[in-house]
Parts: structure tokens; C-alpha cells; sequence
DNA sequence: ATAATTATTTAGACAAAGCTAAAAATATGT
DNA sequence: ACATATTTTTAGCTTTGTCTAAATAATTAT
């Protein structure tokens, strides 16, 4: 499997994700920054490889092969994911460029000793669930705040907006990645929610309430 | 800089490594396992780009430019070399390949983490120096047991032929990597070398002098 | 239900990096 | 020094992955 087909497999599964329908080649050009015509190519090849099923008009989606292909890709991005930050002390928030060309380092052994090294990880530092050898992995236990229910408890694992303006306002409040939060309350008037940290119990706003998310255990 | 105009690089690096004449086309398509056609394509390129110096039928060598790039390069690859086998437990003989392609990651930042993560490591595991960032490095401080004279000690880093017959030879004569070893006779006749070892004093013949490196003070 | 819009595919072209076969330059042997 | 052999280059073709422009299919709106 060439670099290319890597990504595009990637991006039809990140795609898919959740969804049950096809796939469409406009959204696989917007996901990848590449053309429609681009896409179709590409299609005819990977479905001649048996990696996607492809009916002309009608959208793509991925085959059992393709689908652990996906997988496999996964797997390796977000264990280099956990070596970046755990072991070289990059930020969270910059290890997402230097693993997509990691995750295209061809070596099985290679993946088996990194994950014995990192001590086999579930989860990678954006706080998404690392999929086993064997293609399987727990479902999405990473929640927005704004979608927990009260009481809920979880780790913090990662943020959707990383603006400067965003993680001053978690520091000023002494919110930081793995720190433990709970759930008191929910005002449905506004969104806002109050919420349990280390230091303090504090509100805050939906806004911020649908940036922030938590581990969850799997039952919640 | 491409993926392969950074092997070209590197190639050329090698080859012109220890002589001064300029490189020929035939040498870089042997190393590369490549035809000369093509090397002759890639040359124009680099040549465009002020990597190298080329005179059509007379060969080329590597500008300040390329010979910094190549440096860097081979800093990249010697330092993923150390990781795959101090933090990963591979086999000093398994790891070429896969640093191989670790290599042409791209991110300074990346290297000079890893390189403080193993601690600014000065060889790799073949005994092979290890450039430092600004593409400076102590001359090659590897010698074949061949090469050095009666009373010379140093650590055992390499090997030339890593066939099953030879590692097994080691084996048997308890010499592995990182002892010491050191030249006690030389027999002019048949090239032989007598060698105090950490466990007794054994002669080896030519054969396996000359396939035997040995890390050495620089003064040597 | 038909026209207009949007999505998708096809056709043809291009750049990168390789190849083969043939031509040109250099080196070698006597 | 000249013929032969070797090396290097050129010319033209291939594949991979991309693009633009045009054509076709599907969807949406009236």
C-alpha cells in the first residue's frame, strides 16, 4: 500500500465513522485537500485492490480488508502519538503532524516493541482510544463536557478549540490535562454547567462546556 | 527535498566519503540499485537545486549544501538507530532498514527531542559516529581489528558479514558487542591476530580480523 | 415533471522518478 | 594512434498521483 492509498483509506474511515452511509467523493476531496476527479482516480484503484466497495455515483465504503487497514494506520499514529508526549515532552497539541508521517513507517515489529515500550496505552494524549493488533478497541469514551449528564466524572483528556484565548482560560482556572472533573449541575437556560475540579467548583459557560473533553468510563 | 533526492544525497555522501575525486554515475546506480540512466536524470536535479557539482561526464560531488543536508540525514538516521536498540530492545543488525525510512521524517524539533532523550548519544549501535547538529563529528573512529596495531584496545561495535556461521563464531569465543578487546600480536604471514578478550586470549585468522570493528580513541 | 443546480466521472495533460535502447563521450589495449 | 570497450547521456516511454475542463448523472426547486 502506497503512502497515498494510506491516506486515503484514513480519511474514508474518519469519514464513516458513525455514519452507516457511503462515503461521498466531494467530502473525501474536502477531508484530504485534494480534487474530486482526484478522488474518483484513487476510488478505481483501491477498489480494484478490494481495500473499498465502489459503485459509480453512489459513494465508497470500506471492505473488511480496508477497514483493518484503517485500523493498523490508527493504531500506529496514536502510539507514536503517546511516545511524542510521553517520552519526548511534546505538547498534546503538536504531535498530530510529526505522527501522520510516523504512522506510515512500515515495520510490525517496530509497532509491537513501541507498544510494549509505552507499556500498551488505551487511550492517546488527544484522549482517543488506541485500537488493539487485532483491530479492536473500546468505543469512543472521550465525551464533551456539554454532552454528559450530572454527576458524570472523567479525566480530562483534550480540547476542539486550541486557540490561545481558550487555554488561558483553563490555566486561570488551574484546569490542566488529567486532572479529574465532575459533573455537579446543569443550567438548561443557558447551557452553562458547574463543574467539580481539583482546586475549586466553578461555572462555566456552554461555549466552554463544548470545547473541554472528558474520559469517561465506557457505561456513561 | 524529496524522499529520493535524499537517498541520492546520501549515496553520494557515502561514496565520496574518504576520497576526493568526484563520484561517478555507474557508482551511485550500483549503490542505489539503479540505472545509470536515471541517475543522470536525478543529478540534473540536485544540480539545479546547488546540491552537487556536476560536469556532465566527469562526475559529481556534494556542494556545502548537499554535504549538510546529507549530514543531517544521516544524524537522523543514526540517532533512530540508537532508539531502536537502547529503548526498543532491537538487535544492533535489525535496525538499518527501519531507520532507513525514519530517517526522512521531517521535524527538527523531533530530532533534537529524541536527541536529548537518549542523551546526546556520540555512536550508534555500529560504532558509527553520530553528526552533531551543526554537522560536525569526530572523524570515523571504527577500525576493522585488521587495521590496527599490536597493543590497540577497543570495544567490539560491529561486524562487516553478519552471517549466522560468523555471529555463531563470536558466540562460541563469548565476544559480543561493547567488550573490550585488545591487539596483543600480529602475525605478518598470514594476516592472524592474537586478542585478549574479557575471557581469554584466542587467535583469529585474517578472515575474521577483517570483519571485526572495534571503536577506538581517536588517536589511533 | 421539468429546469436548474450540484455531484461525480471522464478525458486529456503534467510532474516525478523510473525504465530501455540508442547515441555520444571517455578510457583502454595493443 | 587507432580500434575497441566502457561509461555516460539522450530520447522516448511508463506509472503514480495530481490537475483542469468538459460531460454526465443525481438531486432539488419550482
Amino acid at each position: 500500500m502506497t503512502l497515498s492509498e494510506e491516506d486515503y483509506i484514513k480519511a474514508i474511515y474518519h469519514l464513516s465513522k458513525g455514519k452507516t452511509a457511503a462515503v461521498s467523493t466531494n467530502a473525501i476531496a474536502a477531508q484530504m485537500d485534494t480534487k474530486p476527479s482526484s478522488v474518483t482516480d484513487m476510488i478505481k484503484k483501491l477498489s480494484e485492490k478490494n481495500l473499498v466497495f465502489y459503485k459509480k455515483y453512489k459513494g465508497v465504503s470500506l471492505t473488511e480488508s480496508g477497514s483493518s487497514s484503517a485500523l493498523a494506520i490508527i493504531r500506529k499514529h496514536r502510539l507514536w502519538e503517546v511516545f511524542l508526549v510521553e517520552k519526548l515532552d511534546f505538547a498534546w497539541d503538536e504531535v498530530h503532524s510529526i505522527a501522520e508521517q510516523l504512522e506510515h513507517i512500515k515495520s510490525e515489529k517496530l509497532i509491537d516493541k513501541l507498544d510494549v515500550y509505552l507499556g500498551s496505552p488505551k487511550v492517546d494524549p488527544h484522549g482517543d482510544p488506541i485500537p488493539s493488533k487485532d483491530g479492536k478497541f473500546k468505543k469512543s469514551i472521550k465525551k464533551l463536557v456539554s454532552e454528559l449528564p450530572i454527576g458524570a466524572a472523567g479525566i480530562c483528556v483534550g480540547v476542539n478549540d486550541s486557540s490561545a484565548a481558550f487555554l488561558k482560560f483553563l490555566d486561570k482556572n488551574k484546569i490542566a490535562l488529567g486532572d479529574t472533573l465532575q459533573i455537579l449541575d446543569k443550567e438548561e437556560f443557558d447551557g452553562s454547567v458547574q463543574l467539580k475540579t481539583s482546586h475549586a467548583t466553578i461555572r462555566i459557560s456552554s461555549q466552554i462546556a463544548s470545547n473541554l473533553f472528558l474520559e469517561v468510563s465506557e457505561n456513561q
